[in-house]
DNA sequence: ATAACTGTTATATACATTGTATAACAGATG
DNA sequence: CATCTGTTATACAATGTATATAACAGTTAT
């Protein structure tokens, strides 16, 4: 598994999980319909407790991420992610703005602060995903 | 005080406070020098608690937003901002990094993304802040 | 001087979140 | 029948958030 969790970084552990795995999809490691690790061996993985894992699994079924069968186990949803609507967007906003706002307390402007963000998208297509 | 705080949110009091604070510097509705309310002033406007407040204060010294005088209250750092510097960089990469993975995951592009952030920069100059 | 105002420090308390530890349950699969 | 799923239920400890009081130490205004 790709997982790595920092016991000394701020962010809870269920927190980093859910964000390696979304992390991982955008990457295309990870595709609709692949199977995740069961709560226990991905716990025992990591040395971390079941219900940890437990939890940002349910994080993530909540936010249409996987999909969980009660006796099958975890999988990145099989429909793919659920495409952003407004309900989303206006999450988007909300956690975009405060950060917006220090970068253009610490000078930044949009050209900077959007070369940034491309850095980032780039980072995410390892694969040759040239666009048709 | 243009400052309002939602007990119902999940984000904790001093967060908000500190960011309200950072986007109130954003807008250039607090400028470089400018005098902030006293902990227990501000406390008593929001009907919470002085320690809360102090503590964004702290946090809001820590990052160089404000400048915090023994027995004078606090001021928006007369010098300005701290610009961003190499740690900010990296601290601004890693909380973007988690937002659009999720943003690819929804089929967002960088089109639109891009398009986003210059909406919510655009938002922050209110005033005739014509680029020179 | 005195009073009123700063931030600061110190306790104490209450509550929620995070994470762990065990245990048991219920359904599916071999 | 044993084993593997997720699920649920307790209990516990540590930490973070927020409040409530109180006192201290300097500054400023009266």
């Amino acid at each position: 598994m790709f997982i790595k969790l920092s016991m000394e970084s701020k962010e809870p552990l269920y927190s980093q999980l859910v964000n390696q795995i979304i992390e991982g999809i955008a990457q295309k490691e990870l595709h609709p319909g692949e199977n995740l690790p069961s709560v226990r061996s991905l716990a025992q993985d990591l040395g971390i407790n079941l219900h940890t894992v437990n939890k940002a699994y349910k994080q993530l079924e909540q936010n249409g991420f996987i999909l969980i069968q009660r006796q099958k186990g975890a999988f990145i949803h099989p429909d793919g992610i659920p495409k952003a609507n407004k309900a989303y967007q206006e999450k988007l906003t909300a956690s975009l703005r405060p950060i917006i706002a220090e970068s253009i307390c610490r000078g930044m402007d949009e050209v900077s602060f959007t070369k940034k963000c491309q850095e980032i998208f780039s980072s995410f297509q390892k694969k040759g995903e040239s666009s048709k």
